[in-house]
DNA sequence: GTGGTCTAGACCACG
DNA sequence: GTGGTCTAGACCACG
């Protein structure tokens, strides 16, 4: 993997560990990092972005806790083999839940009501469905 | 206005100003406050919500700076007269469809699909109808 | 709460932020931290237990992802208050399962079979029903 | 003996060394390694699992110094002649039972009940039965 | 006042 | 060589 597939911005407000853990989902997701491939060390990268090590140690870490990569103690980290295997579905349908829930309360919080956030969002995956989504941010 | 109109939830993550400032434009957007319509003073917000003063006065600064609101040193907060042009646009920057289209960004970066997606949301929806959402967090 | 609850062993090779997890959780679970209950602040502790505060700051962080505590950017720390809910309920089971694979997994690591290791369990939770297990940690 | 009597799990967290020690005294503990027998070498055991050397051979040196192997310069690896007293207590301070009290009593102290605990860990066994467990691992 | 992020660097465990 | 833990301390966001 390309080492330059990061890119950190500094000025975002977004913690650099937060900037790490999504651009290696994104890699992930876009088929860029494969089941097996090893990350950059934690140093390296750490070198390569003019970051601390701990910083990428802990975007490493949460990684790790979602079960994406996995971390092997002096071998290095490297992308979970079993991404299509059972315990992976179970974990990303977990995660899924876990941030739909999330959002849906914050919604609620704000006083919307179910009806119109369901339309709004009915809307918006249907703009997903037919690819429209992605444009705007690619 | 209604003071019970708040409700914080100091478990979200979501810093309490912004809550606040989300929820008056909320209840503007509604029609549930009109210009005009005054709002609780910062001490008396504070103290209903039992929140610090600092944060009250945070979030209405914000709002004043936005032009949702006038501040009137010794008279109180009222609701701007003429919310056109310039606030509405605020005011949808922050709104329903741009949340939903952040998320489902989201959702699709991290390589989930639309119809897997779909079903969960719809499925939180429907416990939200029921007033489920809520229990879980009250 | 008194902070003379916690104690840290440097020599046992057991992480301190990992002993501090641990005796919160037994704390709750014995009911000498209730619900709404503040624990004392990162850097407080950290200064009792001789201990940097980012070792503090990360046994917290891990029982707030882990849902027992909730933590208030600005206000503290405090237990969960709704560890009779239905989301705490949910959450304790979701742990207890990832805690069961977890070992069940390293049993057949080592060889064991189904059938000896159902059989051992068995024995040991008759003796927890009749309130033998806790009998020698006591 | 086969070799493919040891499967290593990267991902567990467990030290590979650890497991290597852990299956050689499950293999003893079950007959199916028995006094005299030879293990593999170093090297070839090494490379069988892909593994480093050193790891291997700090997995001999901890059976070596508990006196359940016995190395032979030049000659090999064998299991222990008499494995009687002594080495037999040793085999049963990891034994199945103590792992079981450890985990049981962790759970106790987390405040789970032994009838949700046990439930939940029937309901694990079975899916290994089924060869479930693995094979979410795998 | 309280927690969060990040750094620079020491020392350790595992391979 | 590779990751983990911990420290001491700077600076920031929120209340």
């Amino acid at each position: 993997m390309n080492t330059q597939s990061f890119s950190i911005d500094f000025r975002s407000g977004i913690p650099v560990y937060i900037q790490i853990v999504e651009q290696v989902q994104a890699l992930i997701a876009r088929g860029e990092l494969l089941p097996g491939d090893q990350l950059p060390t934690v140093r390296q990268l750490a070198s390569e972005l003019r970051v601390n090590f701990n910083t990428i140690a802990r975007a490493y870490r949460m990684l790790d806790e979602a079960g994406l990569i996995s971390t092997q103690q002096g071998r290095g980290t490297y992308i979970m083999e079993s991404l299509n295997g059972e315990r992976s579905k179970f974990l990303k349908t977990r995660s899924l839940e876990d941030q739909i829930v999330g959002f849906i309360e914050s919604l609620r919080q704000q006083g919307y009501q179910p009806d119109e956030a369901a339309s709004a969002i009915n809307k918006v995956i249907e703009s997903w469905k037919l690819g429209q989504v992605s444009r705007q941010f690619e």
